[in-house]
DNA sequence: GAGACGTGGAC
DNA sequence: TGTCCAAGTCT
């Protein structure tokens, strides 16, 4: 028995997440609005993304309005939101969409847009435009693998997961309500069809559940072993000077952490740094004093970090050659900086409580 | 197609 | 404590 449609947004209506990028039921949804929630939900918690998406509203209450920002002002918006190539996609994709006139409203234009991949293009097209595909997301992955039993594990067997998903709106019923049908599968994945402990006991599909029905639910989707993470080792400068401002350089516009502020330091690489070595990348002639150290963890590698501080009367005017900047230590938190350098400044200056 | 790409919360 | 996970995209 294939799974009913109609029964999945009978219960999407009693259970629906009330979420602030989601229309009232009935209410039609502002694609720009649509566009950026599903930009900040890529591979981030719901509630991560709550409090940044509602300042970029209140920053850039339209495509317009974040299309006439400048970078700088953006990536300093989305600091501490991670996979910063998010809100530099997102700038070019608002200049885009801006010069254009609007989004479009078809899988072809919006797939054409920067930061937009299959997911997210199925996404805008479904929940603002209401046409009917599927977005295949983690969510409707998990539901998929389960509902139709499929064991090969992720990421080779994405594209059989994909084309049974697609037959998910097979029915009258999902063509009626591409929106609600999109966002009901997501809901279903988030509350019932969870990757532990899934609440199968209520579940709207249990009936026509394979996985369940074999018993096999909870450890779908199989997952190929991922590749042990790799340690690296960095150290990072502060310098203050006596004008209460901290040295400060931007990183290159691409790869990691591309296009946010740092702290000057050393390369990171496998081996320690040892400090006499890593003294010598120091932006300054100074008094120098080991203040901290802290350990991050990046997806696919974990990062120690030995932060060094030092104090002088103003910065030299060789810090130009190194790209450093000079800002007060006050603005730090209105600055592009990523969290990993928040955690080295909080490290080496636990006094200046942000 | 596999690896790069952030962060913080849950278990 | 370490591992896994979250509305993926790009190269």
């Amino acid at each position: 028995m294939p799974p009913s449609s109609a029964a999945l947004l009978r219960w999407y209506d009693r259970h629906r997440r009330t979420l602030p990028w989601r229309a009232l039921p009935g209410r039609t949804v502002d694609p720009y609005h649509v566009w950026l929630s599903e930009i900040m939900l890529q591979q981030t918690t719901v509630a991560a993304v709550i409090p940044y998406y509602h300042r970029f509203l209140d920053l850039f209450p339209a495509v317009g309005d974040l299309a006439r920002t400048e970078s700088d002002t953006v990536m300093a918006a989305w600091a501490g939101l991670g996979y910063y190539a998010r809100a530099r996609n997102l700038h070019a994709c608002a200049r885009a969409v801006a010069a254009a006139g609007g989004f479009p409203r078809d899988m072809a234009g919006l797939l054409a847009l920067p930061g937009v991949g299959t997911y997210t293009a199925a996404a805008i097209a479904a929940i603002a435009f209401g046409q009917p595909v599927v977005p295949v997301d983690g969510n409707v992955e998990r539901v998929t693998s389960r509902l139709f039993a499929l064991t090969d594990p992720l990421p080779g067997s994405r594209k059989t997961i994909a084309r049974h998903a697609a037959t998910l709106n097979d029915s009258a019923e999902a063509r009626a309500r591409p929106s609600d049908f999109a966002q009901a599968l997501f809901d279903l994945g988030a509350g019932i069809c969870t990757p532990r402990q899934p609440a199968c006991a209520l579940c709207p599909w249990r009936e026509s559940c394979a996985g369940l029905r074999q018993g096999i639910a909870a450890s779908l989707p199989a997952k190929a072993p991922r590749t042990a993470r790799r340690v690296r080792h960095g150290a990072h400068f502060l310098l203050t000077d006596a004008g209460g401002q901290i040295l400060l350089r931007r990183r290159p516009e691409k790869g990691l952490l591309g296009g946010m502020l740092e702290l000057p330091g050393t390369e990171w690489r496998p081996a320690p740094w040892r400090e006499a070595e890593a003294l010598a990348f120091a932006p300054a002639r100074a008094d120098w004093r080991a203040a901290g150290r802290i350990t991050h963890v990046f997806t696919h590698f974990t990062l120690h970090v030995d932060v060094y501080a030092a104090h002088v009367g103003h910065f030299p005017n060789t810090i130009a050659r190194i790209g450093g900047m000079a800002v007060p230590h006050a603005d730090l938190d209105t600055l592009a900086l990523p969290s990993l350098m928040r955690k080295c400044v909080a490290a080496a200056w636990p006094e200046r409580a942000t």
